[in-house]
DNA sequence: GAGCACTGC
């Protein structure tokens, strides 16, 4: 099928794509020109209306600022709040960010436009990193969970005159719970107002949010110019049936087409599988390439490289070659590359969902939302004119939603309703959701809590909740915190609790490094099951000087394990405060593994002769994820707990450790009379 | 026999 499909020096790249033309022979790309990506054949200014938006902010409360990424909204609009006087007598300017990496690289840039240091005028808040002064710093860049949290403190987030929500538009579960405290916070304190910074045309969700039960007054739509190059958009006639295939195809046409001109390639893949596959498909391909051809090189690029990998898609290709990125979603908004000027795009994303009847997450490979492609199509146009080839027809595009499916619908809202709680808003179903969470979910979530000690009868936060809520672990782990104290193993809890927090600890590469890396790990293996596997790996980590060329010996990410100690630090922190001993189980494995029975208590499972598991929960069919020690040894006992659960292609259990059934019976009881005591 | 992407004073 190969050139069936496209055939190279016809009529030029995506000949034989799906393309309107605007009666000049000039192909128009259907989808972003009139809809989605602002246009641009000669340079505009930014902020074309930057009066009209400061005067929106004299005015209304809550703004949405609707422009693409380049229009310079996140680095250019807090300036011009500042230089209007937002930021006077004491008020500080804060923009939210759903990403640390963008918090941190925006606040530096900043910096250096206002002319300041960083930390000073313009500062940033991210957990760990408070690059901020107290006094000094005007506007604050920081994630939304770091505002979200700083509610906890400060219901009215009084030191704030104005904070730009940005990226909206990815809905992530921080964002949708600020707004709705921020909408909330606004009926008691007007003067505070909000910007909502969306990069869609789905904008109105947004003014309906702020608009309902309040006046159209409110809130308006203020939208900006964009400083992209146009992008061409092209569509495929026909659906494919490997989109793998015809991605590697198309890029392998690009390269043959655009000969030795500049430019180099991005390709959207959903994960590692796909993108290895690819990459089988381009060294198929490399044996035809013509000897005069431009030299095409491949490289790989999703969050389980090393940094050291992902630092090589960064890297000019020599001259004579083109660089043919092939990323997960990972290039869509975390890591942007410079010298894009092709980018080809599956239409597809994986998802996480939480099934919160069954408590099963899984990872569904769905059609991406309006508002990714566009994003992904922008990624070609950052530094000269560009092509957007998408691997499915305009007939396609047109079903898909406006907008990402906001997180919240779709994850465990236990951690989310025990927050919302200790802020005092007890009666859920009367808080304003921009997108409410499904009802199941919200019941489900109460049950746990109330299950866990962490909520009473009432539907009121218990003394521990309260301490909880503050602790940025999952209740699980927090309550292995706690029950520390009696067991007499803070100590390894802690380290635990830390690394059960990161993922990717293990770096497994494909094919014969890949067996060596399992052998090195298998070094750290304990008797008793994963959590205390990992507890070796720490302590192994910290024995030997927490080096990146130790942990480069002995497969395992530096990057995860440095965090891990950060999170460590962390919690120490909050066992301190709460008054918990972090003392040292002395190698008593077994009360380190009840400890672990009290946070896993709903996840035990029982070994079965296939060599499965069964839930106790749901007598559930469990298969172990083939990292774990327990893969291939039965438990002596025939009972474990694990940390999570995850369906793909089967229900896996993750992070397991040999129990006796009797702790099980035991924890159950001891709540039993808990409950029937209050 | 397997790893979308983020995040938490």
């Amino acid at each position: 099928m190969a050139l069936e499909f496209w055939k190279p020096g016809t009529t030029g790249p995506g000949s034989s794509l799906d393309r309107e033309t605007d009666g000049e022979g000039f192909a128009v790309p259907s989808a972003l020109s009139s809809q989605s990506i602002q246009h641009q054949r000669e340079r505009l200014p930014i902020f074309k209306h930057r009066d009209e938006l400061l005067y929106a902010i004299e005015m209304y409360g809550v703004i949405i600022v609707v422009g693409q990424t380049g229009c310079g909204k996140t680095t250019q609009l807090p300036q011009y709040l500042m230089e209007s006087g937002w930021a006077d007598k004491g008020n500080v300017i804060a923009c939210t960010q759903p990403r640390r990496v963008a918090a941190t690289s925006v606040a530096a840039r900043v910096a250096t436009e206002v002319g300041s240091i960083l930390g000073d005028e313009v500062g940033y808040t991210i957990r760990f990193e408070d690059v901020s002064d107290k006094e000094r710093t005007r506007i604050l860049y920081m994630t939304d969970g770091m505002l979200f949290r700083e509610t906890l403190v400060d219901p009215l987030l009084s030191r704030y005159s104005i904070i730009m929500v940005d990226e909206a538009h990815e809905r992530s579960v921080y964002t949708d719970l600020l707004l709705g405290i921020l909408k909330k916070i606004r009926r008691k304190r007007p003067s505070l107002r909000l910007i909502v910074s969306s990069a869609t045309l789905d904008a109105t969700s947004f003014l309906d949010f702020f608009t309902a039960s309040t006046s159209p007054e409110e809130a308006t739509i203020v939208s900006l110019e964009g400083r992209m190059y146009p992008v061409e958009v092209a569509y495929l006639q026909e659906p494919t049936p490997d989109y793998v295939r015809t991605a590697a195809q198309v890029a392998w046409n690009i390269n043959l087409q655009q000969g030795s001109g500049g430019g180099d390639i991005l390709m959207f893949l959903t994960g590692r599988d796909d993108i290895e596959r690819c990459l089988e498909e381009f060294s198929d391909l490399m044996a035809t390439l013509p000897r005069s051809a431009t030299r095409l090189l491949p490289l790989a690029l999703h969050a389980g490289l090393s940094t050291d990998e992902q630092l090589r898609v960064f890297e000019p290709a020599a001259r004579g070659s083109r660089k043919v990125i092939i990323a997960t979603n990972i290039a869509e908004a975390s890591v942007t590359i410079e010298g894009i000027k092709f980018v080809v795009d599956c239409g597809f994303v994986k998802m996480r969902m939480f099934n919160a009847t069954t408590a099963l997450a899984s990872l569904a490979t769905v059609p991406t939302s309006v508002a990714s492609a566009t994003q992904r199509a922008g990624r070609a146009g950052r530094t000269s004119p560009g092509v957007c080839y998408r691997l499915y027809p305009k007939s396609a595009f047109d079903t898909l939603p406006l907008s990402n499916s906001p997180e919240i619908t779709r994850t465990d809202m236990t951690t989310p309703i025990l927050q919302l709680k200790s802020l005092g808003i007890d009666d859920l179903m009367k808080f304003e959701w921009v997108s409410a969470p499904p009802a199941e979910s919200v019941l489900r979530a109460l049950e746990g809590l109330v299950a866990a000690g962490m909520i009473g009868e009432d539907g009121r936060l218990t003394a521990i909740g309260e301490q909880v809520a503050e602790c940025p672990v999952e209740v699980g782990i927090a309550r292995m915190l706690f029950s520390s104290k009696e067991l007499k193993c803070g100590e390894e809890i802690l380290t635990i609790a830390a690394m059960t927090a990161i993922q990717d600890v293990f770096l497994i590469p494909d094919g014969a490094p890949g067996a060596l890396a399992e052998l090195e790990r298998r070094k750290f293996t304990a008797e008793e099951g994963d959590h205390l596997t990992l507890l070796n790996v720490y302590n192994a980590f910290t024995r030997y000087g927490r080096s990146s060329s130790w942990c480069k010996a002995h497969a395992l990410s530096f990057r995860a394990m440095s965090r891990a100690v950060s999170i460590r630090g962390q919690l120490k922190k909050y066992m301190q405060r709460f008054n918990l001993p972090t003392e040292s189980c002395e190698g008593d494995a077994k009360r380190l593994r009840r400890c672990l029975v009290s946070g896993y208590w709903r996840n035990g499972a029982r070994w079965v002769a296939d060599g499965t598991y069964r839930s106790v929960r749901g007598n559930r069919t469990l298969h172990v994820h083939p990292t774990s020690v327990l893969f291939t040894r039965k438990p002596r006992s025939g009972w474990v707990v694990f940390h999570e659960m995850e369906e793909t292609k089967k229900t896996q259990i993750r992070i397991l450790t040999e129990i006796e059934p009797d702790w099980l019976v035991d924890h159950g009881h001891k709540f039993q009379k808990k409950v029937e005591r209050s």
